[in-house]
RNA sequence: GUGGGUAUAGCUCAGUCGGCUAGAGCGCCAGAUUGUGGCUCUGGAGGUCGCCGGUUCAAUCCCGGUUACUCACCCCA
């Protein structure tokens, strides 16, 4: 026997319904907000993620499926969709469209992490991505475009955290701030966070050590030490979300473990998620293009679990049965040999049937029917088939919900009416 | 990578203070007079008691290891 990897789901027909649901209502959204699909590569050259991502993340460290292809050239199955997206948009020149770029992706990432609840090694992300675009407003967009769709989903529960962390204007000099307090108590800090005081001090302030935690209680804070323009960005961000009537709680804890935020930073939780609360996460990226070869260009994003949302959404509500609309019961195998022409015809003008497959008595079929739903039965046996054994064009119908038979049914009728209901008066 | 919990039928779980052919409920399949489901009844299939090793006359049960699942830490969506 051999088993799925380690961290990876199958979705079954059961749960597909909602996945797709998700997906449909992804793109309704996306379709609203005036926002393009992109598909890119499930694996990327190894750089663009070092690069990209950013090699002091825990992400590029230690969570990555690389590999050398046959050609010796080192490959990562991609951790996250920005890398990717940036790449693609300058490859492909999108900045020479009408500015800016609105672009979201629906695709399945990988990290070699231990899995647990929530958190998968094989995960699947929706996310947004604006190019070229510096004001507040788009923030404002993109936060409401999650925000409304999570409403569409009926999603409840959600709370949305923002915090600004700055810019390459106001970062270093509070960077310096942070790290002379560090400094100071650096014999008591983890040494992971030892790691983080050169690189990125203010990644210490995430860490969930007790001790590290307590030093960073007493830590200058980032929006005491914003520049006047990330200042100023920051609240035409927190205006625009109170014009749109959506609510918010200011998060100075929120840092993200990616290198590539500015600014602004956002994340929605849910406490229908246990520990792994965080649904979605995102924020301001002015440097990433610049970091990856483009020209100086703003941009913004998020990502969003989507095993997350179906683990939300699935303890809301009960799976659909797919059902079927008609169940044909067939005595001997030519009538078997009318029900599948029968069947074939029907599928053909869209309904859905199903037929034995089985060989089974007509009292296990109908059994079946019930179980699979079907909303309606017919019987084909010697009596539908005539004596030259040819259908005679006549069927008993029956309604499976009321157990009511419309008896004398011509199977023309029953290929030309679309709804069948009406056969008893509904 | 670190720590806790769990591992017996397709699913949810009993159980054996170590001892004859390992159980229940649900599910699946079949039948309850010949061509009609849902309720009920009867029967059946299905388990190397996660895997390897140790202790023992004897291990599904005790011990060690291992793997998987799961929850939490770290990190993140």
């Amino acid at each position: 026997m051999i088993n799925k990897p380690r961290g990876t789901e199958d979705i079954l027909p059961k749960d597909s319904a909602l996945w797709r649901k998700i997906e449909n209502t992804i793109h309704e959204v996306c379709e609203n907000f005036g926002y393009g699909e992109i598909r890119t590569p499930t694996f990327e050259a190894t750089e663009l993620f070092e690069r990209g991502v950013g090699d002091t993340t825990d992400v590029v460290q230690k969570e990555m499926y690389t590999f050398l292809d046959k050609g010796e050239r080192s490959m990562t199955l991609r951790p996250e969709g920005t890398a990717s997206v940036v790449r693609a948009f300058l490859e492909n020149s999108l900045y020479a469209n009408p500015q800016p770029t609105k672009l979201y992706y629906i695709i399945p990432c990988y990290r070699y992490e231990k899995p647990q609840a929530g958190r998968l090694r094989e995960f699947h992300q929706f996310g947004v991505e604006v190019f070229g675009a510096a004001r507040a407003t788009v923030d404002v967009e993109v936060i409401s475009l999650a925000v409304n769709l999570l409403e569409r989903l009926g999603v409840s529960g959600v709370e949305l955290n923002i915090n600004s962390i700055g810019c390459p204007d106001c970062r270093p000099s509070y960077n310096e701030k942070l790290r002379a307090h560090f400094e100071a108590r650096k014999d008591k800090l983890c040494e992971t966070c030892l790691g983080r005081l050169e690189k990125n001090p203010m990644r210490i302030i995430d860490c969930k050590s007790p001790v590290c935690g307590e030093i960073a209680q007493g830590a200058p804070k980032v929006s005491d030490h914003l520049c006047e323009s990330c200042e100023t960005h920051f609240s035409s961000v927190k205006s625009g979300l109170d014009n749109l009537s959506i609510t918010y709680n200011i998060d100075p804890n929120i840092v993200r473990g990616l290198d590539y935020y500015t600014k602004t930073v956002f994340e929605l939780t849910s406490n229908a998620l246990g520990a792994q609360s965080a649904l979605c996460g995102g924020g301001r990226y002015d440097g990433l293009v610049t970091t990856l070869g483009g020209s100086e260009t703003p941009a913004i994003g998020f990502a969003m679990g989507l095993e997350r949302l179906v683990r939300i959404l699935g303890q809301q509500q009960e799976a659909e049965t797919n059902g079927c609309d008609l169940f044909i019961t067939t005595i001997g195998d030519v009538a078997l040999q009318a029900a599948e022409k029968l069947a074939y015809t029907l599928r053909q003008s869209g309904k859905s049937v199903q037929i034995d497959l089985l060989g089974r008595s007509v009292k296990a079929q109908m059994k079946y029917a019930d179980k699979i739903g079907a909303k309606y039965s017919v019987v084909l046996g010697d009596d539908e088939l005539g004596e030259d054994k040819r259908v005679k064009h006549i069927v008993n119908l029956k309604n499976m919900q009321t157990g009511e038979t419309k008896e004398d049914v011509l199977i023309a009728e029953l290929v030309n009416t679309s709804d069948w209901g009406t056969f008893f008066n509904e």
